[in-house]
DNA sequence: CTGAAAGCGCTTACAG
DNA sequence: CTGAAAGCGCTTACAG
């Protein structure tokens, strides 16, 4: 407990012990081949290490070894609840498993992704989990070309090989848009980010499928809104899905975000629901408890998301070369709003 | 664009340019001192660095310099939109100022917070911004000894010399309480944390010492639940305070988790807000909104803690041996709970 | 069973 | 104006 103002190194150890740094660092580490070590000698080395309160240096180890037992961990921003829980699962995975976590937020704005990578490939991070922003293929083509340990979480990118793990989404909407025909909508509207993400895309193919084969496809409405303005492009998409020409009777909000400005908007404008139109939203968030009709939404297993990118990464940093895809099945929690 | 496998090195720079890594490396990094090098060769050694696309390894460049440019963020739990946020307004000034995050979470559990606090020593982050948990007193204190650079955040611990940034506390209830006693309520009830952190203890104070300045001492009824059984704990704490006997006409929600498990009781057991109970909560929760009486909370300015506890702690890592202790002014923000 | 030495990729006094 | 060399704190072949 009581720590000297230096930090204690191996060659302390080894001065006080009396042998080469080299013995102290063999004993402390490989266990297995302690044959090396006199069993008396090692036993000493490791008393005194633990008198001197000897921690190594990670730094100096992760130089020498060439890993640095760290991830990079980019999201789309650690404030959003959705990618909060997400870290913080990916977190409890990566720590028993030795890791720790450096965390940065791209808002889905490549320029910052890109900075991000950099930065991280710099501080040699031994892999990465990246929940990719618009037009940041570049950026992961580059890491795979440079076979740096990779796996995409949340969305993937068509086209490059690399692991990922994420959301049926076309199930997800699909199940969603089912529930609400079987409840008797047939007016269903979504509203989407406009994105060239393929998570998004799966996401409005699941809607519009499950309207096609329900004989609704004259009703598709989709409005597809941009992040940078997420407040007045849902206003006006919704303005637009209610107003007397589409008069929708239910609404598909297709993220964590848009449903939480969505409710707010029919909250603003005393829509009664469900009544006038059913909900249906996506990911968890507290705020969807404490609606008055509480939100029936699509739930992420964002445990398992979380556990399977870390073992995937892990995986690879330690040479399994095997690129998974893994597709988790959504759960649709049926509540008032639909 | 196209990296090569291996990572650029000075040495690469230097072979190809045809002069000493050391000239290389003053090149690229103080431009000041440039005149130790000819403007033509500074000009070439830039040129191949940047057609190699070479980025330093920071790994060398820490140990060497005994710098990492990394800050370990310790809080309660980061998939807690409070500290969510928080560390996203802290990652965007840390990152403005060079520096990394990162991240771990304690669940305030003393034992949790230890390990992360031994992991990232190792690690050599250049300093800590800590959200102390219970118990932890001897672990900052330690830091504190070896002068290693450090700011508590949202709460300090008594008794220690270290920095801290933290909402004024005492003001906060003090001001949601008096706001109440203006609305015309008088039962007012307080569930807090059991806590041996002064955060807690301000809260509480703040809260009593409004009662009894307007005579209503007699009122006082605190409840203090256990973090580990807060679902528990807020129930009964709640079914004491409505309960004939006590039969409270308002309350104060002390954090953001008590705020939300207050309101899902009430919501259950369908107490009519404000008519029947009058509530305050603390910080801001995307779900106060959604709650059909919106909830007047106290709100604490976080981006301003971030901002504070970053510049504090980077004045410290480059020497400056002030100890700052900053108390953020809350604000009510009244809405139709109460 | 044990130690001297090289090396991870940088930076920076030191000497010229 | 420029380079050779030491050193940050470790690990690990290599030699004995």
């Amino acid at each position: 407990m009581e720590k000297k103002e230096k930090k204690t190194l191996l060659k302390d150890i080894a001065d006080k012990v009396g042998v080469s740094t080299a013995l102290v660092s063999y004993t402390l580490n490989n266990l297995e081949k302690e044959k090396r070590v006199g069993a008396e000698i090692a036993k000493r080395i490791r008393e005194v290490a633990r008198e001197l309160n000897y921690t190594p240096n990670q730094i100096a180890q992760s130089l020498r070894k060439g890993s640095t037992k760290t991830i990079g961990l980019i999201v789309a921003d650690i404030a959003n609840p959705f990618f909060g829980s997400m870290a913080r699962f990916i977190e409890n995975e990566a720590t028993s498993m030795g890791y720790n976590l450096i965390i940065g937020s791209t808002d889905e704005d490549s320029v910052k992704s890109a900075a991000l990578v950099e930065t991280l490939i710099n501080r040699q991070v031994d892999g990465f989990i990246i929940v990719p922003s618009d037009n940041c293929e570049n950026q992961i083509k580059n890491l795979v070309q440079n076979k740096v340990p990779l796996v995409l979480v949340d969305r993937n990118i068509p086209g490059i090989t690399a692991s990922f793990v994420m959301l049926d989404n076309y199930k997800a909407s699909f199940d969603a848009v089912s529930h609400l025909i079987q409840s008797g909508r047939k007016r269903i509207g979504m509203i989407a980010y406009k994105s060239s993400m393929t998570h998004m895309d799966e996401r409005i193919r699941g809607y519009s499928e499950a309207m096609e084969m329900n004989g609704l496809k004259n009703n598709i409405l989709v409005r597809e809104v941009r992040h940078i303005n997420i407040e007045n492009d849902v206003q006006n998409a919704m303005d637009e899905m209610i107003s007397p020409k589409n008069k929708i009777d239910a609404v598909l909000l297709a993220t964590n975000q848009l449903s939480l400005k969505g409710l707010y908007f029919l909250m603003k404008n005393n829509i009664k629901i469900p009544e006038e139109l059913g909900v249906v939203g996506f990911d968890e968030n507290e705020a969807f408890d404490f609606f008055y009709a509480p939100l029936t939404y699509i739930k992420q297993p964002i445990n398992e998301m979380a556990r399977e990118s870390v073992r995937i990464l892990v995986d690879q940093i330690n040479g399994i070369k095997n690129v998974s895809h893994i597709r988790l099945i959504p759960q649709l929690i049926k509540r008032k709003s639909s």
